[in-house]
DNA sequence: CTGCCTATTGTTGTATGCAATCGGTCGCTT
DNA sequence: AAGCGACCGATTGCATACAACAATAGGCAG
């Protein structure tokens, strides 16, 4: 029996948004390897809908850096970023330290300010799951979860930070660090997952200075272990 | 004699492309306010092109951050993130600095292995024609065209760091970064147009260390004006 | 044989038409 | 009168059809 029900999804999601998907998870695990001239009609046929929503889910990859295009010209699979590597991680390492900071912030405002609101709760709510299901994984020793639940949970403290714009462009560096993992099923899962509660905790306790050192050296353990296995000695 | 012609643009650039751009420019400059809907029949007819380019273009700056939308709900102009400035101009020093290293190193590379590449005497040409525009505005007290040809050296110099994750990363926060400065016209112009020289030389003499020290001080002086100006007191 | 020019083909860009869905409003029930 | 549910206009999502352009293959001159 196939083990892999990682996409439940009960509703059909619009068919743009599977078109989109499907591709892009395609290009990250190597159905699509880079180089590859994706043409509209062929995508169309292939999903069984119109040119139209192929060609949206298209622009958006190429928004996220997954195919390039040029006008009249087509579209291929880009290269994988590995030499962009070390400065993404660098980038990101900003970036969430940005996101941790503000999430424990807006979490001592909100309090302080009597209840969260609902939207707080929610997102906290599927955070406290999400730390669950990965302690679990952990435990059941089933660490190729973990990086789809690993891109969620920082995701997921990215809209605790309140910022739209920080979300987005974790969003995009996420999608190019996920690419560059996806021949690595577990690089150093356990230990990193660990670290997650520990910045939960501390956002949860509204403490700026904790959250955004913890996360940051989080990230940093994580480019330290990628470079490790990957960076030409 | 009309003195600007910094958009010749001598063919007509593709309907979506342009409906995009002007759509975009009416967001950051005022015509379009946060928090309006903007729906696709109405913006066809105001460009007079079918609904197909205006949607297409909606949804690229969505990905830009400029707008939001919701599946049959239509678009609205997003807010203009004034509470992520801090957040943003962190995130755009650590990118920033890699790009310039990474420009640096580039340039190292290309002249020791002979003669650089074709692209690369292109980009680095466009950059010495942006920097004697910019000299030339400055000493024409002409600065409200700065920001414009800011962002463009500091996209260039992300072209020569050769990484288009980097460079799309730069792009999206350089949306954000116009769109904050919008209200400030010439923010500390002059002086900061002056360093460019300065960053520019460093990167032609290959040398990494200096450019990524003389591009974070850039970007950190920009943000420190932009805080002293708009920053809650 | 080589280089350029042209015709053809495949692919994308845009227009129009129809179906699906959302937001609000009116009417009904309690 | 207040709450609730169904209808209706407005708007987006998708499919089909046509036009514009790039890439390639073949012919012709040199």
């Amino acid at each position: 029996m196939p083990l892999l029900p990682p996409e439940p999804e009960s509703a059909d999601p619009a068919p743009k948004q599977r078109v989109q998907d499907e591709i892009r998870h395609d290009i990250i695990f190597g159905s699509l390897r880079p180089g590859t001239r994706v043409t509209e009609a062929a995508l169309a046929a292939k999903y069984g809908v119109s040119r139209i929503p192929v060609r949206e889910a298209l622009r958006a990859l190429e928004a996220e850096g997954f195919v390039d295009s040029r006008p009249y010209a087509g579209s291929t699979v880009s290269e994988i970023p590995v030499d962009d590597a070390d400065d993404l991680f660098a980038v990101r390492e900003a970036l969430e330290a940005a996101t941790a900071r503000r999430a424990a912030r807006r979490a001592l405002a909100q309090f302080s300010a009597g209840e969260p609101s609902v939207e707080w709760w929610k997102t906290r709510r599927l955070l406290a799951d999400l730390l669950d299901d990965g302690d679990q994984a952990v435990a059941e020793g089933n660490l190729k979860v973990l990086p789809e639940l690993n891109i969620r949970f920082h995701l997921g403290i990215a809209d605790l930070s309140g910022s739209a714009s920080l979300t987005a462009l974790l969003r995009q560096i996420s999608g190019k660090i996920e690419w560059l993992y996806a021949t690595d099923v577990d690089h150093r899962g356990k230990q990193s997952w660990g670290e997650h509660r520990l910045i939960m905790a501390a956002i949860d306790a509204g403490n700026p200075v904790d959250a955004e050192r913890l996360m940051a050296g989080h990230v940093h353990q994580s480019r330290v272990g990628y470079l490790d296995r990957f960076a030409t000695p």
